[in-house]
DNA sequence: ACATTGTGCTTACATTCGTAGACAAAAGGA
DNA sequence: TCCTTTTGTCTACGAATGTAAGCACAATGT
């Protein structure tokens, strides 16, 4: 059975963030760090949390002395959802339009080319059918 | 002057695309044209054509007989734009990142692939310092 | 000149998002 | 046991977003 499709705000990728970086956390961890990267106060960090189980991307287990809340949502499988979504907005869903743009406005460097060049020249090689 | 930073809303986009396609054009085209394709009243494409040039990516002339709005922002500059706040949210700025997370989660197709590495060969030889 | 139609502006309203104060229950200390 | 601190929930509120009805004025046909 397929994820369910969770879109995740700018705000709620900060949470997610704190919590991919280490899960489970109590919320006392999740808050500080979120008013140290964000100057969030509590109620804020809360709140997102609250938000984010009611979504399904975190779970809280409330056993212990202390509640502690983990990602139930996988970094990747974020990632990959906004990418998708990234690209056939604004790309027509191809990646190497958005390469060939970036290209074209000079976005990339010189490592980030050879970088990509090296990948590519391996999978191009390498994962014919195997 | 650097043009400053818009962002468009999902339903902006719609109505850019409609613009990209081709400008100058009339209230009545752009209406027309998202009625089909996203099933919007008159009123909601011209509301947003409103907000659109308030947030100067769209013109309007008015002189002659029927106003007519134009893409003020070019879509490429918008893609860059968004480009740019995706890669970093997601992957840390980094274009490599993204291409091997799609690798990983084989969402890259044999012929996608293709084009990407003629494209990347092309500029890891020819580009040194030209 | 008048009715009909086309066109743009103004206002509206529900939802989502970012942000946070209040309050209540629980835990810890004196 | 009573006071203080911690922790979690509920409520709130303005800005942004998606969506659209209504109104007023311009154009057009007869």
């Amino acid at each position: 059975m397929a994820m369910r499709h969770i879109d995740l705000t700018d705000a709620e990728w900060s949470v997610m963030e704190c919590l991919w970086e280490r899960s489970p956390r109590t919320g006392r961890e999740v808050i500080q760090q979120l008013e140290e990267k964000a100057g969030w106060s509590r109620s804020t960090t809360l709140t997102l949390l609250s938000r984010l189980e009611a979504k399904g991307a975190v779970s809280s287990n409330s056993e212990g002395v202390k509640k502690t809340f983990s990602a139930a949502l996988q970094r990747e499988d974020a990632a990959m959802h906004e990418t998708e979504d990234f690209l056939s907005r604004v790309y027509k869903g191809s990646l190497s339009l958005l390469v060939s743009s970036m290209t074209k406005k000079k976005a990339l460097s010189q490592n980030e080319i050879k970088e990509l060049y090296a990948m590519l020249k391996e999978l191009e090689g390498g994962d014919e059918d195997a």
